[in-house]
DNA sequence: TGTCGGTTTGCATAGGTTTGCGCAAATTGG
DNA sequence: CCAATTTGCGCAAACCTATGCAAACCGACA
């Protein structure tokens, strides 16, 4: 329990030699004391355990990383933080992975380099599996996933016809869901706020939304961009105000467009939420629940989304490489104050 | 440009020997020639180069740092994620770092394991340099901070009297400032929203809050206790209502609890911001700026901060031990609408 | 041409671990 | 109690790169 207090000075890691002559057996039984089922004693391996304690030894991941190509790191590719689901996302991988023994390599891309390098710089550094959030895949990127040798994830989004891995909410059955729930509370005008063009997110979300409202004899949503961001969801409901029919309500791509869809329409065009126009989001952040807000949306099950990415990352631990598999979540309807269903 | 189509195996990564044979050259000079200013002359170095982007090589971090102890990752412990300022702060590392060819690794404890356990952990990797946020560290692991074999700096938080380097806003200078600011504009009653017991942040800037007042005359604020949180923060606003003198400014020690307040004074309270009673937050998170809310606070130059932090880090890449230095970076108060002054 | 100072290069070792292989010991069954 | 089998341990190679040291090289000057 004390700090150890060996000679050596503070400066040299202890090591496996240090611990195989205290506990008198070689540096391979060291090794195997701390190998899952190896083959070793369970007298030699307490001792072991016993001397690796005292000294403080724990196995150096870098020296083992480079034989067995496990360094017990899953890289996560992110681009862009601004959005709060995505830190939610990362605080779930890193505390699941924690209590597997396992850390996260946050691979954020610069200000000049692109994408594309950061995949091949993570495989480098021998990383167990990589996860690629918040960031759409280009042409060749798609390729190097598909040829990596460690499991890839799609983290809430997906790529037509790749050979990739993915894991995300149910995307297209959330939009129509929406869609359903504005049409049997009797809206009649809905519009649409996009994210970011090329986005598989909102693309799905959008397609499913359109396809309640045509079903029920709706005409396509009006729409506008917001680009994933408040202040793009705020332009957007101003921009949506202008027309000739107002929408009396507003389906935004994700959360934090929604707020900024809130935002606009009470601030700037003094209507009344969810009297005058109906909000509703996607994804359910923390301030969704806000009492300022109350924002009705559709909840992504990020636990859930998590361990099913994490169940297809450890599938191949073995090394055998596992045929692709695409999982989608089932998401749910949160209502709240911004519609009056 | 092409993807480097070599007879090899996907599984395999082309090593420095590779490179050297297809360059006529020794492993050395490979080393050499992305070590930098290494003794190597201009003409093999680009002969090697040409050769490495043909295979598509670069050196593995693991051996190097499995030698050099430099394996180009900075370790980030952080606990807690919920608070968006920390989200913002990791995202300006990642970038910052990713800009200069290093990683960041996130620690988070797991359910069970405490913060202690991660410190020796994050070593073993051979990180560069340790960066502890968002989680106090305890008197054991101070110590091991103040023997670690890297830098170890504490991100917002400080701890009295350990030789520990720390960057920080200067806390006890923006309550004070808060403090001045409320009374120059007639405030009479101000209260004081705390965060976790022991925080140190919080400490500080109730020490700056309160002696602000008590040198304009004022009575120590009331006080209540937020934990950090939106949730907390509208309690404590409730409680606060029911004081026999109504507060008429509160002041709560992160932007995230000031927001709790601003709900809880408008929604339950059903109070007027800022005519009945004014609402000052810290942190100057990105919601702080949203049309509803518009709260004034106190803002930490996150930039400087982490430019600040880097700095120390990388001071002592030679590896000399630098003695801990404390920087404290100055905020600025930042009107909105929930003061009129 | 010989020597000298400085630069460049290659050799060999280190860094800490995993793991296949051979051998000794322990265990089992008859 | 012995032979056959399983189990446990140590040796040494392998993983991939950095770096001290000495040799080789180069141009220049005497």
């Amino acid at each position: 329990m004390k700090p150890p207090k060996n000679g050596k000075s503070k400066m040299e890691r202890t090591t496996a030699a240090d611990v195989a002559r205290a506990a008198g057996v070689s540096i391979s039984a060291v090794s195997r004391a701390f190998t899952p089922n190896a083959s070793i004693a369970k007298q030699t391996k307490s001792r072991v355990m016993q001397a690796a304690t005292a000294l403080g030894y724990q196995p150096n991941p870098l020296a083992r990383g480079l034989i067995t190509r496990r360094s017990g790191m899953i890289a996560l590719l992110m681009s862009e933080v601004t959005n709060p689901f995505y830190p939610a996302v990362l605080e779930t991988f890193a505390r699941a992975l924690s209590s597997r023994g396992k850390r996260v390599m946050l691979f954020t891309p610069g200000e000049d380099e692109p994408l594309e390098g950061l995949l091949p710089q993570a495989l480098g550094y021998g990383v167990e599996g990589v996860v690629i959030t918040s960031a759409r895949p280009t042409a060749e990127m798609t390729a190097a996933c598909e040829s990596a040798p460690v499991p890839v994830v799609l983290f809430n989004r997906t790529v037509e016809g790749a050979a990739i891995s993915a894991v995300g909410c149910d995307n297209e059955a959330g939009g129509r869901k929406i869609a359903d729930f504005l049409v049997e509370s009797g809206r009649k005008r809905p519009a649409f706020v996009a994210g970011l063009a090329g986005a598989s997110t909102s693309l799905y979300r959008e397609r499913g939304f359109t396809a309640g409202l045509t079903a029920a004899g709706l005409p396509a949503p009006p729409r506008r961009v917001g680009d994933f961001t408040f202040e793009g969801g705020l332009r957007a409901a101003e921009e949506l105000l202008t027309l000739k029919e107002r929408p009396d309500a507003i389906f935004a791509a994700n959360d934090i467009m929604a707020l900024g869809v809130l935002d606009g329409l009470r601030r700037v065009g003094g209507l009344r939420v969810p009297e005058d126009v109906w909000v509703v989001g996607f994804d359910d952040i923390a301030a969704a629940a806000w009492p300022s807000f109350g924002l009705t949306t559709f909840r992504q099950p990020i636990n859930r989304m998590v361990a099913e990415t994490l169940r297809i990352l450890e599938s191949s631990d073995d090394g055998a490489p596992v045929p692709p598999s695409t999982v989608l979540v089932p998401g749910r309807l949160i209502e709240r104050n911004t519609t009056a269903g």
